[in-house]
RNA sequence: CGGGGAGUGGCGCAGUCCGGUAGCGCACCGCGUUUGGGACGCGGGGGUCGCAGGUUCAAAUCCUGUCUCCCCGACCA
């Protein structure tokens, strides 16, 4: 892409009322616009951003058998009512609205009802389970107060997966494999170090949930981490009792602030009997299907990376999640400049590398900001020095200073190859 | 929903106490000089001061109501 093509850019200042460090900055580098309290558009650069941890996501997901669909947003209530999940009483944070002959509907806040619903259709014998659904699609929750920037919104995305097992045994056995797939998640987006699965609430299905929780000075939670079993406890579920069953020393737990990334469910088959959803096995008879929901906010990822990896210039992207993975920069227009600048960003984007090509009439100092505020991995720099010099200036974005790169050595560190 | 703070060109702010018809920086447009870490000069364009009432000869400024945003708390992926 090349900026001078970007609609969006860059600003020296930062709205007065965000606070929130990673609502800061992706405003500020022109990733995203806030619409309203709790709920952002997202702009190319953020757009980018936000696609490439949702195919993080779900190539995790496929790869333990999940498949993708895209549910309705709309929501018939008789389904929830079923559930007893309607009444405001009960879920508080509906968004509802009617339609015109005054039926009332509700916009998805997550999708057990539904899904469980549409799988009547389908399955019946125990040879059609298990099943791994899941979706990539924006929830609506209505917050009381949304905070921090991206990571508590009311219209946010998430990745919400469900499983439909024929025994607790087989669903155990999927949650696990899950559990895995998360932590595979987050080790690609670079915070696998600072993610610990957390112990918390389970509520009205099992006695416990799991989390995951990245430590983070925003963090909304307080989790007890214990660094060598490399789990935790949420200080909702923190106690004498719980800390028993657990196996767990108070002595070895540190107090952490954290940010839930992940929380996965044991559902048992409270919704699949309610909404009738029953199987037959080998031997005749209707058995309870047994169900695990799987939750992963793929735009509170989006923001606590922002805020994670960020420094005092700007966003620092992983590799994994960048909008682009070379920021080049042309110093100057003259024409053998522009020729070798050019004949550079064809030559990265023919190998399928994704650069933020910066062609603008700009002075340096301008250029270097923009790429160090944008957060992209590599910095290569085209220039009448480096041109005499017969070789590119590179600078990864973590790096104090710029190297001196031959055409060879710059392949070899992004990895192109031939 | 309880407590606190704030709404003035696209962004950041001053002006409000003490009423007199809106200003600064950035951004934007034009011309010129610049060009390796956010340049400079000159000239321009853009705001009925969140909204609605009220007081007054006169309201960004005073009064009433209302909407929105931010922070703390409670609640929540």
């Amino acid at each position: 892409m090349r900026l001078s093509q970007l609609f969006t850019k860059t600003s020296k200042t930062v709205p007065a009322d965000e606070t929130a460090r990673n609502a800061q900055l992706l405003i500020q580098a022109g990733f995203i616009h806030k619409e309203m309290a709790g709920v952002y558009s997202y702009l190319p650069l953020g757009k980018r951003v936000l696609d490439n941890i949702a195919q993080v996501v779900r190539e995790e997901m496929n790869a333990i058998g999940g498949a993708e669909v895209e549910l309705s947003i709309l929501q018939p209530k008789d389904i929830w009512e079923k559930t007893d999940r309607w009444d405001d009483d009960k879920v508080d944070n509906w968004f509802k609205t009617k339609l015109k002959n005054g039926t009332e509907l509700g916009l998805g806040l997550s999708q057990e009802e539904p899904l469980t619903n549409a799988l009547r259709d389908f399955v019946s014998s125990y040879k059609e389970l298990p099943v791994y659904i899941y979706q990539i699609q924006d929830k609506f929750r209505n917050e009381l107060r949304a905070k921090s920037g991206l990571l508590r919104g009311r219209e946010f995305l998430m990745k919400d997966l469900y499983s439909f097992s024929r025994t607790q045994k087989e669903h155990d056995k999927f949650y696990e494999t899950a559990a895995a797939a998360y932590m595979k998640v987050y080790e690609r987006l670079g915070i696998g170090d600072t993610t610990y699965r957390t112990y918390a609430s389970g509520g009205i299905f099992s006695k416990f949930s799991d989390e995951f929780q990245t430590l983070s000075k925003v963090g909304e939670d307080t989790i007890y981490v214990h660094e060598g079993k490399r789990l935790a406890v949420n200080k909702e579920v923190y106690n004498g009792e719980v800390l028993a069953e657990l196996g767990l020393n108070k002595d070895e737990l540190v107090e952490k602030r954290a940010v839930e990334v992940g929380n996965i469910f044991p559902l048992g088959s409270k919704y699949s009997d309610a909404l009738d959803l029953y199987y037959i096995d080998d031997k005749g008879q209707k058995q309870s299907v047994i169900m695990g929901c799987y939750g992963l906010g793929i735009s509170r990822l989006m923001g606590l990376l922002a805020e994670h990896f960020a420094d005092d210039k700007g966003l620092v992207w992983p590799e994994a999640v960048a909008p682009a993975k070379v920021y080049l920069a042309r110093l100057g227009d003259k024409p053998e400049v522009v020729k070798q600048a050019d004949e550079l960003y064809n030559r990265l984007t023919a190998a399928g590398t994704e650069v933020l090509y910066d062609d603008r009439d700009l002075r340096p100092g301008e250029k270097f900001a923009d790429a160090d505020l944008l957060g992209i991995p590599y910095r290569v720099v085209v220039s009448e020095k480096t041109l005499a010099a017969g070789s590119y200036e590179l600078k990864a974005r973590t790096a104090a200073e710029p190297v001196h790169a031959s055409a060879e050595d710059l392949m070899k560190t992004l990895g192109i190859t031939g």
